[in-house]
DNA sequence: ACTCTCAATAGAAACGTTTTGCAGTGTATC
DNA sequence: GATACACTGCAAAACGTTTCTATTGAGAGT
């Protein structure tokens, strides 16, 4: 490998010229002379060596992405892929590297040495189950974080987040259900853990409370499946008044049509049922589930952006990106419990 | 952001003393003093600051993975994330982090400088579309390389490839409809430009010639999904004699079996189909699809394997994963052309 | 003729590590 | 009472850059 001195030998010049023809520096170069290092260093196959430069600069110029749980994350979710696409994108154009980080996020002390151990220059972070005290050891050692969907509740400077409007969405799905004549409406919550959980929640009780309505009652405590339909099926078992469901995702959505379908509930003749996620299989299934897509591309690129303004010492607000209803099947004007 | 200088001046030793500990490298240190210096690496927050190292050590402990087209690629293909995650469990059982190229892979002396600026040990080339230069460019400048998906045909010891056994897949997929009863049959090959395609013809040919069977017909050339149903339109138009079809991909494999619903023809009832990659909807459509599964995970944990081997200077050789034949319902026994 | 500016270049320090060679201690061996 | 030999530690070189501070010579202004 050739380094920097080679060139500067065999042109016949000191390093600092090699260096400033190489960067194309602010500094008065003989034309000959430039011409003549980079003849030289093209033909030396000269590259910069990576480490010394970011060693001198102090930057390293690549960003870490850090998932809740590496492998389960990538394969399962299709929004992984989405995110890294998106990060990836703006990266490029921005002269950044994105790299993965091999382990799962773990907050605390030994997180941040791990994160900070690989050299970069900020981290990406997807979806972690809580944030608060992960970013913020992170950004008290001088580490700009962007949070991607779920929100930073950090006081740093250094963090902030990009999530989809979730009390929005929670709204929308609302009216949009109550616009069609529904009532009595039931949210599907999954596991509780997830803060995005909660903000749809709330939005979707606030349109009902404004409106006097009934508040929606709730079911679901946990993402695994099987105890899922458990919850639901036992929801169904006990009362069948809730004309409109609004589920956390689409495999919450769909578990809800299948398993009223055993309770002899049809979507949408007998209840709509709105999904989260715009998953692949929303628009294949039958009914064709009407959700929200939500363009994690766009949150990704978003996120990257911020951050990479954070690490140019800029400050940035929180961002939050509106999810849009896609009006598919499996809602439809609500026909009165007599009717059925 | 402390450097071990300080940790060496706060501790009261030598930086190497502080070295020596942090690393604990094989050289005797007395316990107390062993237990001053971590702790007061601890207490300054002490991370190594990894260019350094890097620079010293002339290794980053990082791999880089270039798809041939990033955008498409990531979110499209769904076996991207697959590669991905084994790539990334091994990497990190192995103490390497991946790094994702940001542009998309493009050979000859760009590409190179391109990957070599950004300082990584080794680079995972995912399915390129010709590999012969591109990995002998980065070879030649010392970067081992190892291509999955693909085969490299370097001569390079730097350089290897991770394939699937896609002869034995041929074979593998001939032999199944031959044993079924049909005579005739077609590949489906899309586009011809990747030499996976070949090489399944080539074994799906080997076997109806070695049993003096009449040598399949082959369709279609192009991925782009209206010119290939054209084709087989096409296809179906000119001859209906053939009753088992062997394609490329399993979309090639949906679109034949629907355009041969609108010539009449139905899967597994007249035609038998056989597919490959047993992508997510192969098991999901109407008749579900066999075909080929192919581990993708394996394949890219096995690729990061060889990779690190040749990082470490161990010479490695080529490895082919067979494909696995998944029976479902778009194969059935051949009818003779009079019972139709 | 004398300073001033500016183009063009060079030398050397700095970045934060690891690693090599060397130099003090004691302690056991003859 | 030397000689050897662990044991412990230090100073300094090296890694490949960038960047700050000269230094030289030539033309311009007075």
């Amino acid at each position: 490998m050739a380094t920097i001195r080679d060139v500067a030998r065999e042109s016949g010049v000191s390093v600092t010229t090699v260096s400033t023809v190489l960067n194309n520096a602010p500094r008065p170069v003989n034309e000959a002379t430039r011409a003549k290092v980079l003849d030289v260093a093209r033909r030396l196959h000269y590259v910069p060596t990576a480490s010394a430069i970011r060693l001198v600069k102090g930057k390293s110029h690549v960003i870490g992405m850090a998932f809740p749980n590496v492998e389960s994350s990538l394969v399962t979710n299709y929004n992984a892929a989405k995110v890294l696409a998106g990060a990836l994108s703006v990266a490029a154009d921005e002269g950044y590297v994105v790299q993965l980080n091999p382990q799962p996020w773990v907050g605390g002390a030994d997180g941040v040495s791990q994160v900070r151990a690989t050299g970069v220059d900020g981290v990406l972070l997807l979806w972690p189950s809580q944030t608060s005290d992960q970013t913020d050891s992170l950004a008290q050692s001088g580490i700009p974080v962007v949070v991607i969907a779920a929100s930073a509740n950090s006081s740093s400077a250094l963090t902030t987040s990009v999530d989809v409007e979730n009390v929005l969405g929670g709204r929308m799905a609302a009216e949009h259900l109550i616009h069609l004549g529904h009532r009595e409406a039931v949210y599907v919550a999954g596991a509780l853990g997830q803060e995005s959980v909660h903000h749809r929640y709330r939005g979707f009780c606030d349109v009902f409370d404004e409106r006097n309505l009934p508040k929606p009652e709730i079911i679901g405590f946990s993402f695994d499946p099987s105890a899922v339909e458990q919850a639901i099926d036992a929801h169904f078992r006990q009362s069948k008044n809730a004309t409109a469901y609004f589920a956390t995702n689409d495999s919450l959505a769909l578990s809800v049509i299948r398993v009223a379908a055993e309770h002899g509930l049809q979507t949408p003749r007998d209840i709509s049922v709105v999904g989260f996620d715009d998953a692949p299989f929303a628009q294949h299934m039958s009914p064709m589930l009407t959700t929200f897509a939500v363009h994690m591309e766009t949150i990704a690129e978003t996120a990257m952006r911020q951050l990479i303004r954070l690490i140019s010492g800029e400050s940035v607000d929180k961002v939050r990106i509106p999810p849009q209803l896609v009006l598919r099947e499996s809602t439809a004007p609500a026909r009165s419990i007599q009717e059925r």
